[in-house]
DNA sequence: TGCCAGGCTTCAC
DNA sequence: GTGAAGCATGGC
């Protein structure tokens, strides 16, 4: 057990953000997160966060996944300093969110379910596609699943996307390591050329499966701000490096306003 | 019980 | 290039 006091944290508000769907509440204070094949149990109170795993895991592993070397606290700062009223509102809320640093295939495919669905769905589509184990399937495993077995997850139209996916990463045609190379335009060009990538889920995969911070994702949520907030027209540009961040307080704040 | 969900592809025009 | 239809499925 590692304790350690987290500024600008909090499980909670990861957990509901919407960018990765394999972390669940297991009782009042306490999470459980399954990411690289690892199960990490989780409990917060106030800035004092119990990981559940030795100091040598967390420095290899969990350190980079929460994005522990980023100063939220600067971000959300000059994020204040705007004076925009919605935005100010949206990072008060959302005070512990972050932008997780997840594995590059398992975002991908997550993210290609999660269009036209809902939150809920989406996490048990994932969850039977791993058994509901730690496991998320492989590359090779996914390129092998009958369509019998990806339509019994739940996957829907969606499971010809999947299943075209893993086996063009499985032959080569599709290259993640090439991916992971590119910039952030060439990264979005890139990934539009698999079908069932669009240009949302693209920047989702940007931004929470390559970290490419600058990815400002426009799904119905993002839209709908922009309309009724700011007139239709909303320049996400001009927070260059950090534009994903506004987007995620902006989505957690909006969501959580609807429920 | 319908409505809708972190959209995308296809096909008119 | 823009706009609208169609899409599988289950949570609410």
């Amino acid at each position: 057990m590692l304790i350690k006091h987290v500024s600008d944290f909090n499980i909670e508000q990861i957990a509901d953000s919407g960018q990765c769907f394999r972390i669940d509440k297991v009782t009042d204070g306490k999470w459980r997160l399954r990411a690289f094949n690892r199960e990490l149990e989780i409990s917060q109170r106030q800035e004092e966060v119990r990981f559940d795993c030795s100091a040598e895991e967390f420095d290899a592993v969990w350190f980079d996944y929460f994005d522990m070397s980023r100063d939220y606290g600067a971000i959300k700062s000059s994020i204040l300093a705007l004076g925009d009223e919605y935005l100010s509102a949206a990072v008060k809320f959302g005070y512990g969110l972050r932008i997780l640093r997840q594995d590059l295939w398992e975002t991908i495919v997550s993210f290609i379910i999660s269009q036209r669905n809902n939150i809920p769905k989406i996490k048990n589509t994932i969850s039977k596609l791993c058994h509901d184990s730690v496991h998320f399937p492989s590359v090779a495993e996914l390129a092998e699943f009958s369509d019998d077995k990806l339509k019994s997850c739940g996957l829907g139209y969606r499971a010809k996307y999947v299943k075209d996916l893993a086996q063009n990463v499985r032959n080569g045609s599709f290259d993640l390591d090439k991916l992971k190379k590119l910039n952030y335009t060439q990264a979005i060009d890139y990934l539009k050329t698999q079908s069932g990538v669009g240009d949302k889920v693209a920047n989702c995969v940007a931004l929470f499966g390559l970290h490419k911070t600058e990815a400002f994702p426009v799904d119905v949520w993002i839209k709908r701000i922009i309309d009724t907030y700011y007139n239709g027209h909303f320049d996400a540009s001009k927070f260059k490096d950090y534009a994903g961040i506004v987007q995620q307080y902006m989505f957690y704040y909006e969501r959580a306003k609807g429920k």
